[in-house]
RNA sequence: CGGGGCGUAGCGCAGUCAGGUCAGCGCAUCUGCUUUGGGAGCAGAGGGUCGCAGGUUCGAAUCCUGCCGCCCCGACCA
């Protein structure tokens, strides 16, 4: 992408209302603008973000064989009074109706939806286990919204719903759901710690959120150091096992972590040596829950077993707040200067700054690698833009692609190219003509 | 919903207490020239229903009333 054809419109100020990291520099590296208090346009650079986080959070749902679908944003009233829900969610529900006065609602969540669809299409034990999931946007009408895109009124999530014929199939569900949300979000760059969770007004009596660590989490979090020791990208492991799944489980749960309405100080100092009590604020990315037949009751999903009676269905919820991950993972990685993309969700690759627009030998060293780099398939924007060097540095640096490819008179009379990292600040000068395969090296390291 | 604050050019702000001389500043934008390796300099130009609606007054960004929007703290939450 050609930064003088793209739309990235950089503040160079700090606008007045954003006051935690995330958002100030959401807005200002053009990635979102607010609508209304809790809803936002998300601009190009930030909807590469999201769609990024997306495809990883569909990769591992996948994974773990859970299907994709989509159901609307929109919903009757109808089912929700049917799960007693229509009056239990209370003012945070967007309630509104249509030209015949039937009453809908913008959904906050698709238990209900979904209940009654595989209610209507699952008949039989033998149709099971199944696990679906959508990605689409909720709309919960937050008593106060905050933090931009953390806390918004409009949101998009990823959620997913198990069904299984026993409490025991239902909770090796659990458990899959439990272990690809530890690949999930570590394949963003993130380290995720499960807590145990109260189970809200979703119900159910287990659950875990999953919290990433940041100073402006609206969290308390108490938990045992030996999470900072853990390798969080070996989940290699048959999801189809269910003892292999719930020893992965084990091993995250036996360690001591809570949210501060669950936590339990006597038990903390019981099982957690002093220097490894570590607390903490956290920023929640995924809940799951396993509730057994909640909602299957009051909405009818129930299966014939291999008994031939029937039977209500084992469900479970599990959701990630995609939208709510663009802003956590920049609380967990930005510097003063800038956002601090970590190459997986990173909007492009690699920047290629030509510091001297209108220079026949930097424009032509600057298009041939423009081209090589494309054709190599890396995301690469490119700074053609004719202002100066400065702007280009500040503005590189603000948005935060994770590789810079640095491109002079100064460099070029000696026939380099400078690379830069963005993470470490390091740079190295690079012979032009090796500049593409160093950059794929240093992507793929 | 309780408490605090804000609303003046695209962004950041001054002006409001003490009504007139008040439509201002910096950045950004446009034109020209000079510059060009970490937010350039000079010269010129464009851009505002002062959140909205009433009211007071000879006169309102400024005073009064009502409303709307936004932010922060708290209670509540993907």
């Amino acid at each position: 992408m050609r930064l003088s054809r793209y739309f990235l419109p950089v503040l160079r100020e700090d606008p007045k209302e954003a006051e935690i990291a995330s958002h100030r520099l959401m807005l200002r590296a053009g990635m979102i603008r607010q609508e209304a208090a809790g809803i936002y346009s998300w601009l190009p650079l930030g909807f590469r973000v999201l769609k990024k986080i997306e495809a990883i959070v569909r990769r591992e749902q996948e994974r773990a064989g859970s299907i994709e679908m989509l159901m609307p944003t929109i919903q009757p009233a109808e089912l929700w009074k049917r799960s007693g829900r229509y009056d239990d969610y209370g003012r945070e529900m967007l309630r509104i109706s249509d030209r015949k006065e039937h009453e809908l609602l913008y959904g906050p969540t698709n238990e209900e939806m979904i209940t009654d669809i595989v209610a209507r299409f699952v008949q039989s034990y033998k149709q099971l286990p199944l696990n679906l999931f959508h990605i689409q946007w909720k709309f919960r009408d937050e008593i106060r919204p905050r933090f931009g895109v953390m806390r918004g009124r409009e949101f998009l999530m990823k959620d997913g719903y198990s069904f299984d014929l026993t409490r025991e199939e239902g909770e090796h569900a659990y458990n899959k759901m439990f272990v690809s949300y530890l690949r999930t979000f570590a394949a963003m760059g993130l380290k995720a710690i499960p807590m145990r969770a109260e189970t809200g007004p979703i119900g159910g009596n287990l659950s875990h959120e999953f919290l990433i660590l940041a100073d402006t989490g609206e969290s308390q979090v108490y938990f045992d150091a030996a999470f900072h020791e853990k390798d969080w990208r070996t989940f290699e492991l048959d999801y189809d096992d269910p003892a292999a799944v719930a020893a992965v489980v084990d091993e995250f749960t036996s360690m001591y972590a809570a949210t501060e309405e669950m936590h339990d100080e006597e038990r903390f100092e019981r099982e957690v040596p002093p220097e490894r009590r570590v607390s903490g604020r956290g920023i929640e990315v995924g809940h799951i829950f396993f509730f057994g037949d909640k909602y299957s009751k009051p909405l009818g999903a129930k299966v014939l077993g291999p008994d031939g009676e029937e039977h209500h269905l084992q469900c479970g919820s599990y959701g990630i707040g995609v939208s709510r991950l663009v802003g956590a993972i920049i609380e967990a990685g930005h510097d003063e200067n800038g956002i601090v993309w970590p190459e997986p969700v990173a909007p492009f690759q690699a920047g290629l700054i030509n510091l001297r627009q209108g220079d026949e030998a930097t424009d032509a060293a600057c298009e041939g690698l423009y081209e090589k780099l494309a054709n190599a398939g890396l995301e690469v924007l490119y700074d053609d833009t004719s202002e100066r060097a400065g702007e280009k540095f500040v503005r590189m640096d603000l948005i935060g692609l994770p590789w810079q490819v640095i491109v002079g008179p100064r460099g070029l009379r000696d026939g380099v190219v400078e690379i830069k990292n963005r993470a470490s600040g390091a740079r190295e000068n690079v012979p032009l003509d090796n500049a593409v395969d160093w950059l794929r090296q240093c992507l793929m390291g």
